[in-house]
RNA sequence: GCCGAAGUGGCGGAACUGGCAGACGCACAGGACUUAAAAUCCUGCGAGGGUUAAACCUCGUACCGGUUCGAUUCCGGUCUUCGGCACCA
């Protein structure tokens, strides 16, 4: 008979979605398993191959989960809100929403056509209503709580969309999505206190089972630094603070910088005799972008400022202060003392300007006229009064216990975590639901006028002052203040995508609640995820802003879990044949839909989860796909060599008992790759074996149906075993018949190979000992030595060592 | 520059906790079946030497060194590739 993959799995898909097979029982009684992948966002492209070994790998999670008793959700949804959608909307002349449902509907079919046990009768998408309801409702607790707060600040701005964006949407100085140059913009922004929780989001992580290199990048985007604040008089009569992680070097400090947007500057305008060139100057680093800055790094630029000076609190020296955007304002106080000695950004700038450059840290080999001297690891101060003689760690808190006695310093903890910028101008996104009042200010609309709904707009550009097309709906934009009922303005800013993306995961446990984000009860039951699979790429956006938001909803007593997610685990991308990301440009992209018309569902599946270690990148291989069809056929083959018999045969125990735990543990370890190649092994067992028992065969296809669920539905029905496949419970081994009852003893002379032995299991240590030194090549060549030892590994090797 | 990961046949990749390197698959070669091809099945497949054929020997997991009876695995150093961050004081 012929393997009709098309058919079959068409056949099945339907089963599943007219029986809700797969769908999640609110039964407390059972043990929960929460399944979660990225949900899409549905662009126009359609699924990309690199898709599904996400959900490949989380459904054969699912599917075994399911067979092992576990009262298993896994979801699908939409996250839809986004520019590219706008974009296309914009230039088609096109409804988002249409543009939006259109594609919602492609990728829906695509995911259906690989079919994957979801549960689609909890999907979820971003964009409706009933969805976003929740996440303003959310925005609304952020606010009250004081978490989310208006404030005119630079940002990010990109010229080509028009619209601000997070530091994270910034990359290598250009927008991520346009790739549009971005420049800093003073504009007045909503803004998440995600700092807030920047000692949490690291802490937290301690407890959680993600792997390490999510955990580092975490960390490092969050960046705490340990430190100090110092004080430094000016002779003006006033402090300027700085930050710093080496106190210790503070007799070193022989000039200080503050960044161009240094309050300081309006501040002493008076004082200042160079006014002008300082003017000019902060003008000129204003219109830098981000990008200039980074690119022009290596040249240092800055002005003294004339007028004042300030004094080095330890040594009592007065030393200049500069004006250079290589200090940021965003980061610690925006202003810095200078120790060229010991820093190469303060070196570089020192050696430009003439400044003079102390040495405090003894070291060998230093040449402080070639570079600065920063690899101190725990040198000793020399020059530096009190310091000297102590080791850096230790002259470091004595300094800060100095300044401490003093008043102007103390112990400080920084993070480069800054505020979550919230606001986009832009149309497709949640709107913000504050008004803004002419007396009472910005108010929060009231639960019952959730959800604030978009109005429908001719034009989707943003307007020319760079407010979002909103601001052009009057009869929208002009309302009444919930609070006095006087006029008011619509916030016209709406939220950034990473908003609904941000607690998706709670809403799929219960989609259709009116009253909530989802009933307590069920919340309490099913969080937190228990595995959760994405991208490399999700690390410092997605996963950190929505375990903030998570976290938050733990504070006000929504959720019962401080983390959203137990596990995380990252998927390796798929390349193209060519080793290069796939991407149009380089016409490297493969179309799963091609490889579902053409082999199958199963056998892309089975290749996707085959095609190499699930965690690293690895280019596609057609070929490859060829093998995994080919295999998928040889398994179908199965049927024609099965017979009546019942029981597993001598001859194949040992073979598929191994099989059953490999498969269960790789599949629990992630090792698709390897518990594919096991089944590849046993099938190759069962063709020598010429003739199969119905056990066999089940067994066989039990392991196989989380990864080809279509083609072992079919089995099982053709063979008339009982139920479904799906229903049934998964394969259990004996530990006993895992272990073959000889094995291949090693026998070495001073760790090389000389001889090989087929024994039984289970031979003493003395009894190889013995078998080792009887076997004729090791007796011939170790004749004439001194045997100076022996090492047995029971069961594995004896080595001889002589001299 | 900093942080992280990885370098194994012609290719994708295996190897649990230091114990037979190359599982499984692809490609390739030879053979069977066929009028022929495709498909399928069988056999071989790291390199070098050796033999009529075997046996057998030597080398081999990026490179150099170390620890160990024994290293793809542990330690030190070097090189390369990829991912992330980057004037963060």
């Amino acid at each position: 008979m012929d393997y009709k993959f098309s058919e079959i799995e068409q056949k099945w898909q339907k089963y599943w979605d007219d029986n809700h097979t797969f769908a999640a029982t609110n039964d407390f009684s059972k043990p929960k398993f929460y399944g979660l992948v990225e949900f899409p966002y549905p662009s126009g492209q359609g699924l990309h191959v690199g898709h599904p070994r996400s959900y490949t790998a989380l459904d054969v999670v699912a599917r075994k989960k399911r067979m092992e008793g576990f009262n298993v959700l896994y979801p699908m949804g939409w996250d839809a809100f986004g520019l590219p959608t706008e974009n296309f909307a914009i230039k088609n002349k096109i409804h988002p929403r249409v543009v939006t449902e259109n594609n919602v509907a492609n990728f829906k079919r695509q995911l259906k056509s690989l079919g994957f046990s979801f549960d689609w009768n909890r999907e979820v998408n971003t964009t409706d209503p009933n969805y976003f309801k929740w996440t303003q409702w959310i925005f609304l607790k952020l606010f009250e709580k004081g978490l989310a707060y208006k404030q005119e600040m630079p940002v990010n701005w990109c010229v080509s969309c028009k619209c601000g964006l997070a530091n994270e949407e910034v990359v290598n100085g250009v927008c991520e999505r346009c790739g549009g140059e971005v420049v800093q913009k003073m504009r007045s922004q909503w803004m998440l206190k995600i700092t807030e929780y920047a000692q949490r989001l690291i802490d937290d992580l301690d407890g959680l089972d993600y792997i390490e290199k999510v955990k580092i990048q975490q960390k490092n985007w969050i960046g705490r630094s340990e430190g100090a604040e110092i004080d430094f008089a000016l002779t003006c009569g006033d402090n300027l603070r700085v930050y710093t992680t080496r106190a210790d070097t503070l007799f070193g400090a022989t000039y200080m910088v503050i960044s161009p947007e240094h309050p300081c500057i309006e501040k002493y305008a008076d004082i200042i005799t160079n006014m002008d060139e300082i003017k000019a100057y902060q003008t000129a680093a204003a219109k830098k972008s981000d990008f200039e800055r980074v690119e022009l790094a290596k040249d240092k630029t800055g002005v003294e400022i004339k007028g004042f000076k300030a004094i080095n609190p330890m040594t009592g020296a007065e030393i200049p202060v500069w004006i250079s955007d290589y200090v940021l304002m965003t980061y610690g106080t925006g202003a810095i003392m200078a120790v060229p000695a010991h820093d190469t950004r303060d070196w570089e700038f020192a050696k430009k300007f003439n400044l003079p450059i102390i040495q405090v840290v003894d070291g060998d080999n230093v040449d402080l006229d070639k570079e600065a001297f920063t690899d101190v690891a725990d040198g000793v101060l020399i020059n530096s009064g009190e310091l000297t003689g102590l080791r850096v760690k230790d002259a470091i808190k004595k300094c800060i216990e100095i300044l401490g006695a003093k008043g102007v310093g103390q112990k400080k903890v920084n993070y480069k975590l800054r505020d979550w910028v919230f606001s986009r101008q832009r149309y497709w996104g949640e709107p913000i639901p504050i008004v803004k009042c002419e007396k009472c200010g910005y108010v929060p609309l009231e639960e019952k006028d959730l959800p604030l709904l978009l109005p429908d707009v001719e034009n989707y550009e943003p307007t020319d002052d760079g407010r979002s097309p909103l601001a052009n709906i009057t009869d929208w934009v002009n309302t009444t203040c919930p609070k006095c009922g006087g006029k008011a303005e619509r916030e016209t800013d709406t939220m950034p995508q990473w908003a609904g993306s941000s607690w998706y995961f709670l809403r799929y446990i219960d989609p259709c609640n009116n009253d909530a984000l989802a009933a307590k009860e069920l919340l309490d039951y099913w969080m937190p995820v228990d595995w959760y699979n994405g991208g490399m790429e999700h690390t410092t956006l997605h996963l950190l802003y929505s375990r903030f938001w998570h976290k938050f909803l733990y504070d006000i007593g929504v959720v019962n879990t401080p983390e959203p997610y137990a596990k995380r685990t990252s998927h390796g991308m798929i390349l193209g044949a060519n080793g290069e990301k796939m991407s149009k440009s380089r016409g490297n992209v493969v179309n799963p839909d091609d490889i579902v018309n053409n082999y199958g569902a199963d056998t892309f599946r089975t290749y996707e989860m085959f095609l190499g270690a699930f965690d690293t990148a690895t280019p596609w291989a057609d070929e490859g796909v060829k093998g995994c069809h080919k295999f998928l056929e040889r398994v179908w083959g199965l049927l024609d060599i099965t017979n009546d018999n019942e029981g597993i045969s001598k001859e194949l125990e040992i073979s598929v008992h191994k099989t059953i735990k490999k498969v269960t543990d790789d599949i629990e370890r992630m090792k698709f790759n390897t518990a594919i190649a096991a089944l590849m092994a046993l099938i190759n067992d069962y063709y020598k074996a010429k003739s199969i028992s119905r056990d066999e065969l089940k067994i066989f296809i039990q392991l196989l149906n989380p990864i080809a669920p279509h083609m072992t539905e079919e089995m099982w029905a053709l063979k008339g075993f009982d139920n479904t496949i799906a229903a049934t419970p998964w394969p259990t081994y004996d530990e006993a018949k895992t272990i073959d009852a000889t094995v291949e003893v090693v026998l070495q002379i001073n760790g090389k190979i000389r001889d090989k032995m087929q024994l039984p299991v289970g031979k003493s240590k003395e009894e190889l000992e013995e078998i080792a030194l009887s076997s004729e090549k090791i007796k011939a060549l170790t004749e004439g030595k001194q045997i100076v030892k022996i090492i047995v590994v029971p069961n594995k090797l004896v080595n001889v060592v002589v001299k």
